[in-house]
RNA sequence: GCGCCGAUGGCUCAAUGGAUAGAGCACCUGACUUCGGAUCAGGCGGUUGGGGGUUCGAGUCCCUCUCGGCGCGCCA
């Protein structure tokens, strides 16, 4: 409605100047920073005062004088018909107009109305991209693909991971919400040195410390331990699907090596041979492995051959990496399910090199004269794209990317252009097909509720992996080729980001380019305080300095194994939760332990994702305990509280026969004089799409977030000045509920869709 | 060296070039015989890092300086 109405004023003063004989370039209707000066206001006379030579009070004096007399003529039904007659100039020269409050709080109120039963999973059924989202009827917009989470498979998710996969799906939502068809993309790079390196621990790594990790995460190896033993407890619970955890604080495949990882970097540093052995792994790795060859056999393979640093078969190495990376992308998505965030397609890594994605490329590059091949210098043999004519790049010692080593293998951001030709369709064979993966099911999953949890194994939903056998594919499975991309990537990934755009610039679209979004956010880092705590409570050392810990924020290592695991700090997250919900319960009876953990887990995420929302994307995240865990103020549970309470308003007056009904509402709002206090509620949450609008513009959700809690703080007040139940008469109450009313299922809408926040029964 | 980002009350953070810079935490004082106190009301606390400039108007744009972070691989 509000933008209905925005939209039409600004024609209307528009047409106002027209007559005045002003070519106003762009006229923006806005909203006044405090109500009592109005609800809409049009600032433009202040800048014409000057190519007009006149006060420009005079200015909106006379534009608002015009504005009335054409307002006079307009039919009841007309959008403008819901502002107050007249406007006014205030201030330097600002026309400030009013909304009918009544009138616009039964619009409301039907709109919403109108809008229910809600639109569930936006975005394509079961994430099966409908024919490159340029079907549809003539007004669907073109498909946008959103790139997110992309955790290395090598070890569990941390902060991190969860700061980029919640930012990533907060974006999806909001597309979402404003009609925008969308495929979520979980890149998973299964074939690089992260993954090489954890299976150089299963493989080479000294056996006790191999043991010492494992034994942590798989206990009852015993009786007489051993490296093959570790090899076959994996095979058997590969094969029994135990790798993975559906129970959140179980030791999972992705916690085993969270703590292999660093004991293999630390052996890489003590151990010089060791290199050897991370390049043979790495070299198999790349080269794959039969699609016949299952990993029972492989693992056999490599148990047999367990007596010390031994080559042993490429294949099965690459066929046990596989199976490594798989599990943990599996428990990734269990982390990541957790908090409601689901993805539609997992492109592999593997699949890029097998399926010839970099050599396509690379002959597209070549044939646009993109990239040359260097005769000499440093960059001798190498192919290399120069990026000396791009003005982003000026002022750059070496002006040169190389794409293709001189060894003939392709870097990552080579690869990476590769694949953003194919999420942009641009991947074209000689013949003008595209070039495309093959998919295959991965696995099925189904949620309850917009902000549920996302559950795997069953359900009608599926997510979709690609494979390098382009002949297979299900019936109906398209990916890709989307008309607009973001790459949600820290900003450390920004110059090859730019790299990647520039390619597809000079490859002659420019517009595709301009549709590459690269979405770059800040990294989470450890406060001192959390590096601290996290020694004591896992009884580490991390060997940081002195100097280290003076740092205002210390940066996060895999490698050093210094992090907060997502499921370690959501378990955490929960257990205060429980505490809190056990605190407040008071004497009566205690809750069922099923009811607590379901409210805490809401509760727990709440917390968590609105912590993730809130900040501006590029500002570092210093991670904070005791911030974190915050439940009181500017926090999830807060917005989460307001949404409780004005459910359980409602549950009251069913309770009482007082319930009434949206239309009653309307109909008593559209009669009544509308206080402040309850239209400045009113009124902020007609400006919800507004907002998602602007934070989708400018990438920041602390736009949203801010007005989120905006909105729940005014209801509190509200909440405790004006009783519905306790009203002093039908009228008066039938207006307060209406307010709650909109409140409530605009504060449901936003916390739910938009934020991924749950709203639990009670708190 | 070049580039990008940050600097806003004691602390953590907001604020499409617009009107009186907002929250939360902490601290102080208050509020349930009435819809749940994870709440609300009030108080304390600011020359938005320094200096120039553009503008009718600057926390926001430009220049410059200081401090801090991050990039600038034939790593991924």
């Amino acid at each position: 409605m509000l933008e209905m109405i925005r939209t039409e004023l600004a024609a209307a003063i528009g047409t106002a100047l027209a007559a005045m004989g002003v070519e106003a370039p762009q006229i923006v209707v806005d909203v006044p920073p405090r109500r009592p000066l109005g609800d809409l206001a049009w600032a433009g006379a202040l800048p014409l005062a000057k190519t007009l030579r006149r006060a420009p009070r005079a200015i909106a004096e006379e534009v608002a004088r015009r504005l009335d007399e054409a307002r006079a003529t307009l039919p009841a039904e007309h959008p403008l018909a819901m502002l107050e007659p007249g406007c006014a100039v205030e201030g330097p020269g600002f026309l400030n107009f009013r909304l009918r409050r009544g009138a616009a709080l039964a619009r409301l109120l039907r709109e919403m109305r109108e809008s229910h039963p809600r639109r569930d999973e936006r975005g394509g059924p079961g994430g099966v991209a409908e024919a490159g989202g340029s079907g549809g009827g003539p007004k669907c917009p073109p498909k946008v693909i959103v790139e997110h989470t992309n955790i290395n498979p090598n070890k569990a998710a941390h902060i991190g991971h969860l700061r980029n996969a919640v930012l990533g799906d907060t974006l999806v939502r909001c597309l979402r919400y404003l009609g925008h068809p969308v495929e979520v993309q979980d890149y998973i790079d299964d074939t690089g040195v992260q993954v090489a390196d954890v299976v150089v621990g299963f493989l080479f790594l000294p056996e006790e410390r191999l043991l010492a990790a494992v034994g942590a995460a798989w206990p009852g190896l015993a009786p007489a331990p051993s490296r093959s033993g570790v090899l076959a407890a994996f095979a058997a619970r590969a094969a029994a699907g135990t790798l993975v955890s559906d129970t959140l604080g179980e030791a999972d495949l992705d916690d085993l090596c969270w703590d292999l990882y660093p004991r293999v970097t630390r052996w890489y540093e003590e151990d010089e041979s060791a290199a050897a052995r991370r390049a043979e792994v790495l070299h198999a790795v790349e080269a794959g492995f039969p699609s016949e060859l299952s990993l029972e056999q492989a693992i056999e393979d490599l148990a047999s051959s367990d007596h010390g640093p031994r080559t042993t078969d490429h294949a099965s190495i690459a066929r046990l990496a596989a199976a490594v990376a798989e599990a943990n992308v599996r428990c990734h998505l269990v982390t990541m399910g957790r908090l409601g965030i689901a993805y539609d397609v997992l492109p592999h890594e593997s699949d890029i090199l097998h399926r010839g994605f970099w050599q396509r490329a690379f002959e597209l590059l070549q044939a646009t004269g993109a990239i040359r091949l260097e005769e000499d210098g440093k960059n001798a043999g190498c192919w290399v794209m120069s990026l000396a004519d791009s003005p982003e790049f000026a002022g750059m010692a070496d002006a040169d990317k190389i794409l293709l080593r001189s060894s003939g293998t392709v870097t990552y951001t080579g690869k990476d252009i590769a694949y953003q030709l194919w999420k942009l369709g641009l991947l074209r064979d000689a013949g003008g097909a595209l070039h495309d993966f093959g998919y295959r099911a991965f696995v099925r999953f189904a949620r309850d509720g917009a902000a549920g949890p996302v559950r795997y194994g069953q359900g009608a939903r599926v997510l979709y992996r690609t494979a390098s056998d382009p002949a297979e594919r299900p019936t109906g499975v398209a990916f890709g080729a989307g008309g607009r991309v973001y790459n949600v990537i820290d900003v450390r990934q920004s110059y090859p980001q730019k790299v990647v755009k520039e390619a597809i610039r000079v490859l002659g679209h420019p517009e595709a380019a301009e549709n590459s979004i690269h979405f770059a956010y800040e990294m989470v880092a450890l406060t001192p305080k959390a590096v601290r705590r996290l020694e004591e409570t896992h009884g580490l050392d991390f060997g940081l300095t002195a100097e280290d810990m003076a740092k205002p924020f210390l940066e996060m290592s895999g490698r050093r194994g210094i992090g907060v695991a997502a499921d370690a700090l959501l378990v955490t997250l929960i257990r205060e939760a429980e505490r809190a919900i056990a605190d407040r319960q008071g004497e009566g009876p205690a809750l069922a332990p099923e009811l607590v953990a379901a409210r805490a887990r809401a509760i727990a995420v709440g917390a968590l994702r609105y912590q993730m929302a809130r900040q501006g994307r590029n500002r570092v995240l210093a991670f904070d305990f005791d911030e974190a865990l915050a439940f009181e103020g500017d926090t999830g549970p807060y917005l989460q509280y307001s949404a409780v309470r004005a459910a359980k308003v409602f549950e009251k007056l069913a309770a009482q026969g007082l319930a009434g009904s949206t239309e009653t509402d309307a109909g008593a709002a559209a009669a009544a004089a509308v206080s402040d206090d309850l239209w400045e509620l009113a009124f902020a949450c007609a400006r919800t799409r507004e907002v998602v609008g602007k934070a989708l513009a400018s990438l920041e959700f602390s736009l949203l977030a801010g007005h989120t809690r905006d909105l729940a703080q005014l209801f509190h007040k509200l909440y405790h000045e004006h009783s519905v139940l306790h009203a002093e008469d039908e009228a008066v109450r039938a207006l307060r509920r209406g307010v709650f009313r909109l409140f409530g299922e605009t504060i449901r809408e936003i916390l739910e869709e938009l934020l991924g926040i749950p709203v639990p029964q009670e708190m």
